[in-house]
DNA sequence: CTAGGACCTGACGTTGACGTCAGGGTCAAG
DNA sequence: CTTGACCCTGACGTCAACGTCAGGTCCTAG
């Protein structure tokens, strides 16, 4: 497959993905006219590497982690470095719930507060 | 309170103060001197600044959420903000969960790999 | 009165993940 | 053979949320 082939069906800009290649996530053959050449997997790499993106993991740490999807084997290195990722996800999980949360307690409170002036409770912190 | 100890009760940098005064998210008196002055509240005000960035909202989100917080009443552009920003939080949340899985999902091939190399799953996005 | 912290205002530096523009090959179709 | 879509390599631009440095002020303790 050619660039812009990959680019469509992942979903993500030609420009990303001769970014990744820059940064060593995605490698590509070369056609004699120095085209990039994809084999039809790199879409499925390419929609991994955005998954590690949107989970707030950087370029290096993709990096570590990809070559763990290569092959089934796993050093202890490897191991220990997805489990610290992950555990940087779940960390980034939590915070994202209680913001979440904290949302849904304005709300609320704006809801009650529309329907009847009623509810005062301490989910706003610190009213004046 | 004085820029210092808001910062360091709020567990952020004075710069993180002066910024947040400069987008217009963190309103602060001024001594004769010229020196920033606090009410006791700011401190929380920016915990929830941080929180919402953590949430990955970007300056100009958080200083349209933030008005809700002022007082219990919300307008109806308000809340509708407010359930949109409710809506991204959520949907970076299930991205966040799906990337946590897909870990998961590389971890444990991992280590039935290791523990005797015996199951070959799909859950590994294209093995050669 | 003087030292040294804490504070002030610019203003430039940083990092990541690309966007975008310039200038120029490549290739299948008509 | 030429057009137009697609591709190439630099290389600079961008945006957010600050970090950091420079040069100067304020203020409290000794």
């Amino acid at each position: 497959m050619r660039i812009g082939e990959v680019a469509a069906q992942a979903g993500v800009s030609v420009r990303a993905l001769r970014y990744y290649e820059e940064q060593g996530l995605l490698a590509a053959e070369r056609s004699p006219s120095g085209q990039r050449r994809y084999p039809p997997e790199a879409v499925d790499r390419v929609r991994f590497i955005q998954t590690l993106y949107a989970a707030g993991l950087g370029s290096k740490a993709v990096l570590r982690i990809l070559p763990c999807m290569e092959h089934g084997g796993l050093t202890d290195e490897m191991h220990q470095r997805l489990l610290a990722e992950r555990a940087r996800v779940q960390a980034q999980l939590d915070e994202l719930t209680a913001a979440r949360d904290k949302l849904d307690d304005v709300i609320r409170l704006g809801e009650a507060h529309r329907a009847g002036r009623v509810l005062h409770a301490d989910g706003c912190a610190s009213a004046s």
